[in-house]
DNA sequence: TCGATATTGTTACATAGGACTACAATCGCC
DNA sequence: GGCGATTGTAGTCCTATGTAACAATATCGA
């Protein structure tokens, strides 16, 4: 229906090029928010480079482990996505080893979404790995410039 | 090859979903600067409803204002895309009388891309508009923690 | 000056991530 | 028991990219 941030083939970064006059485009947080973010991917896609995980793959790799048994409509809601992305996802997943859909008990409808013990190994080194990253690239921050901004962040998007 | 932020169809909002365990998702800048780049999505597509324009078409139309002349290369460039997506955005600004191609004298391969009068007036309704709603969505902020997130995020994208 | 090489716009093609719809199975509630 | 809501699923469509190939033109070096 409408447009909005994905992900899909990228453009490797902004850079600013050479004397052109941006005007007051960094005075518009969307377009300021959005630099910031490709830049954030560059460090995320280096980070996880080869194993073909893409940001809502490793969140959904986290909430899954945190959230056992979730199904499949839940974890869309979560990534904000369609019944039928989160259907996708899952199938990426599960072909991969990495997750596993079990009957419910409780509902012949909804599967219930658990990690299998692959995709806990698979998770807590993506994990080490992104958090080293985001480190890396937050490094240009002071910790309390990066909490500050963290805040300023949830506040925004709440 | 790589994949990165674009704009596509969109997940209306991430919302956060009761009883679930979000872990330190909010920890990563990356997860952060996304669920606020898709709220401040949300904002600018409700400025310019009905317009059909994305943020990187505005971003073409400022940038072509404060730099005329500039080839289809260049504005590639400046947003970040191959030069067919330039192309592509160009026939859509010319298609709508936004903006229009002019051979250049110097250099018979390319063209100098201007804003038409229309593209003029188009563009300052927008701006104000986005400019409007860009107030409103970082109205959560006060005025000094506004300008701190844009110092930072400035400072995460360079 | 001329020929090799690079750049520009363009076209055609491929891909990826979503949304939307329709459908069958199942649940919940009256 | 029956009807509306929900879940997973499959099929289809759309949009925004990127890549590769090409012709025209520029540029640079021998």
């Amino acid at each position: 229906m409408r447009k909005g941030p994905a992900r899909g083939p990228r453009p490797s970064s902004i850079a600013r090029v050479e004397g052109i006059d941006y005007v007051d485009l960094d005075q518009h947080l969307g377009y300021a928010l959005r630099r910031a973010q490709v830049a954030a991917f560059d460090a995320f896609h280096r980070a996880t480079a080869g194993a073909g995980v893409t940001p809502p793959r490793f969140t959904a790799l986290v909430i899954l482990n945190a959230n056992p048994g979730i199904t499949q409509s839940t974890l869309g809601q979560i990534l904000g996505t369609a019944r039928s992305g989160a259907m996708l996802l899952t199938d990426w997943l599960e072909g991969r080893g990495l997750a596993e859909r079990r009957h419910r008990p409780d509902d012949g409808r909804a599967w219930g979404l658990y990690l299998t013990p692959k995709g806990g190994r698979v998770l807590e080194t993506l994990r080490r790995r992104v958090r080293q990253q985001d480190r890396r690239f937050a490094g240009r921050l002071a910790g309390r410039e990066r909490r500050e901004l963290l805040r300023l962040l949830e506040k925004l998007a709440a």
